[in-house]
RNA sequence: UGGGGCGUCGCCAAGUUGGUAAGGCACGGGACUUUGACUCCCGCAUGCGUUGGUUCGAGUCCAGCCGCCCCAGCCA
């Protein structure tokens, strides 16, 4: 990746330092990937595994992949397929380490029991809505529910009895007995099983109870063996909850500990997996996998390596402050890496005709290009040349301004691993439009040859009239949205106004390529462009071309 | 105005027990260049939300303000 690059140290591992020093898990760290499969998973998942898989690869430790599966009418096969796939392709192994927390609902409901005898838990009736008026606001403590003091016996024929299946969803849940009264809400008696008669992915129609995170969680945990539980920072209240569970099931210590820090935010980038959802459901992307989507998937069809977002999650450094990253970042990334690492061809996108009147009629030669100049291991191919070629038509320009450097009447161009041309005359149709460019080229520059080293001002990029490949480039760009665009529900409304639709149309465009590289193409922003890699696993191709029109933007505006 | 967090350059983010502000992205300038890209140099916080205090010395300690985020799902 980067040659030098400079990893932000984070506070975890300090703590985990810490903990090797007091000897708290001996020298072990053992983390987790948890995942709900009730979606695919995207940039800011990455973030997390990098995290967790990371931290055990950098201190000899191991990482589970858990399926957070609790909550049945949410969560499908299709997504653990998915999960299992994105996690291999960014390259971590869970080796023989997959659980789900389906696993663990009959030990679950074992532990369960013994809260119950131990007074810890207690079986309410109260509605969804009766438990949301007791349980307080924000400035005013609970109030105890009625069913709070109930025998033992009760609780533990209520609570069977609700596993067996004798009461319909909502009828009654167990409940954490704790302290109505504490500022945190969390630990105002909170729920630890619902009814819920729904098909389980895994385990069928085998129960109708099922534990909650708060509950599921922290026991996963512990009968995995996990020394530190990382998560996001919206569960930083949850943590005394956590820690409360695991004491009243009486582990061992050391038990594992939660670790909190800040999710990964994009600009102009929707991240909410809800949102992603909508997305994908109404039809609005392709689906999942949609280039234009920032799941794994679809960077993936777009065109990044699981090199380049594992240095991006490298870089963004782990902390706790709520930030954005700004996507340059990300962009950089790819950049980068498939600088290093991927073929170029050339392709032109919208082609002008030019038609080199000094140049043989029936004649064809084959030029030589390196597939990519920094690494003469990746070979050569051949290119042909002819007659008449095509050109980008923003490289040509009639009344050019001072420091165009490109094609202009009467100026000097080279075409890049051919010749140098000049432009001798332009024919237009009666509307004034450009048809073709009649040039003259200098058989002296052949590239590679005894005298290719004099110099013009630019190089353009080209492919043969009667000998490149037609293709369907798409340049597809992200979903980007305004930064308060992004956090409105209407966002949908928005990507369609600038996005969606004008992207899939007006960008999928014939063009021409000089040489086949597969069926599809995309932009990266900023000037390269890469194979959709559903026809190319692991191909990307790229060239500059957009970012020619950037640079000669930027010269203009200076 | 209950509780839990966070505030270091436009964006991320390092800053061990207080000793005089890393790095990356972006940006600007220069060199190089068969794409104006890449690469390579150079520049980019007398300043660490703010106000006081302690100290020979504070981003780091103390106190008070200010701002932002999270929590009232039988979601995770």
């Amino acid at each position: 990746m980067s040659t030098n690059p400079t990893i932000a140290s984070n506070f975890i591992q300090n703590i985990i330092e810490e903990d090797f020093r007091n000897q708290k898990y001996g020298n072990k760290v053992h983390t987790r990937f948890p995942p709900e499969p009730n979606g695919y998973l995207h940039i800011g998942h990455a973030k997390s595994i990098c995290l967790n898989f990371g931290l055990a690869r950098q201190y000899s430790g191991i990482c589970n992949l858990r399926f957070d599966d609790t909550n049945p009418v949410k969560e499908d096969v299709e997504y653990v397929e998915s999960i299992q796939e994105d996690v291999k392709w960014l390259g971590f192994d869970w080796e023989d380490r997959m659980y789900y927390a389906s696993d663990y609902f009959g030990k679950l409901y074992e532990l369960a029991l013994e809260l119950i005898k131990n007074g810890h838990a207690y079986v309410c009736d109260l509605t969804a809505q009766e438990m949301r008026e007791y349980r307080g606001t924000l400035t005013e403590p609970g109030k105890e529910s009625p069913y709070r003091s109930r025998s033992v016996e009760e609780n533990l024929d209520l609570f069977k009895r609700m596993r067996a299946g004798e009461f319909p969803d909502g009828a009654r849940v167990l409940r954490a007995k704790i302290d109505m009264s504490s500022p945190n809400l969390n630990m105002r008696d909170p729920v630890l099983y619902r009814i819920s008669h729904a098909e389980h992915h895994r385990t069928g129609d085998e129960w109708c109870i099922y534990p909650m995170y708060d509950y599921a969680h922290p026991i996963s945990d512990a009968l995995e063996n996990i020394t530190h539980s990382i998560c996001t920072l919206e569960f930083e209240d949850h943590r005394p909850l956590y820690d409360w569970v695991l004491e009243a099931c009486k582990f061992e210590v050391p038990r594992p500990q939660q670790i909190e820090f800040a999710r990964l935010n994009l600009n102009n980038t929707v991240m909410s997996k809800r949102k992603l959802r909508l997305l994908v459901e109404g039809g609005h992307v392709r689906g999942w996998d949609d280039p234009r989507m920032p799941t794994i998937s679809g960077l993936r069809r777009r065109g990044y390596t699981p090199e380049a977002i594992r240095d991006f999650c490298d870089r963004i450094g782990i902390a706790k402050s709520n930030s954005t990253v700004d996507i340059a970042m990300l962009e950089h990334c790819i950049r980068e890496d498939l600088n290093a690492r991927a073929n170029r061809a050339m392709v032109v996108i919208k082609p002008l005709k030019i038609v080199i009147e000094n140049y043989p009629e029936n004649q064809t030669e084959d030029l030589i290009a390196e597939n990519n100049p920094e690494k003469p291991e990746m070979g050569n191919r051949t290119i042909p040349f002819s007659r008449e070629i095509y050109i980008e038509q923003d490289d040509f320009m009639e009344n050019p301004p001072k420091k165009f450097f490109r094609l202009a009447p009467g100026q000097e161009v080279r075409l890049k691993h051919a010749y140098i041309i000049k432009c001798e005359d332009i024919i237009k149709d009666e509307s004034g439009n450009f048809i073709e460019l009649r040039c003259s080229y200098d058989p002296e520059t052949k590239s590679g040859g005894a005298n290719s080293g004099r110099k013009v001002k630019g190089t353009l990029h080209w492919v043969s009239a009667k000998h490149a490949i037609s293709a369907e480039v798409r340049l597809y760009d992200y979903l980007l949205l305004e930064d308060n665009e992004q956090e409105s529900d209407d966002f949908i409304d928005a990507l369609n106004k600038n996005s969606l639709e004008t992207i899939d149309n007006a960008m999928a465009e014939p063009s021409l390529v000089d040489a086949k590289l597969g069926n599809r193409y995309q932009f990266l922003r900023q000037g390269y462009f890469c194979v959709d890699n559903d026809t190319e696993p692991g191909k990307p191709v790229f060239n500059r071309v957009v970012g020619l029109r950037d640079s000669w933007a930027k010269t203009q505006k200076g």
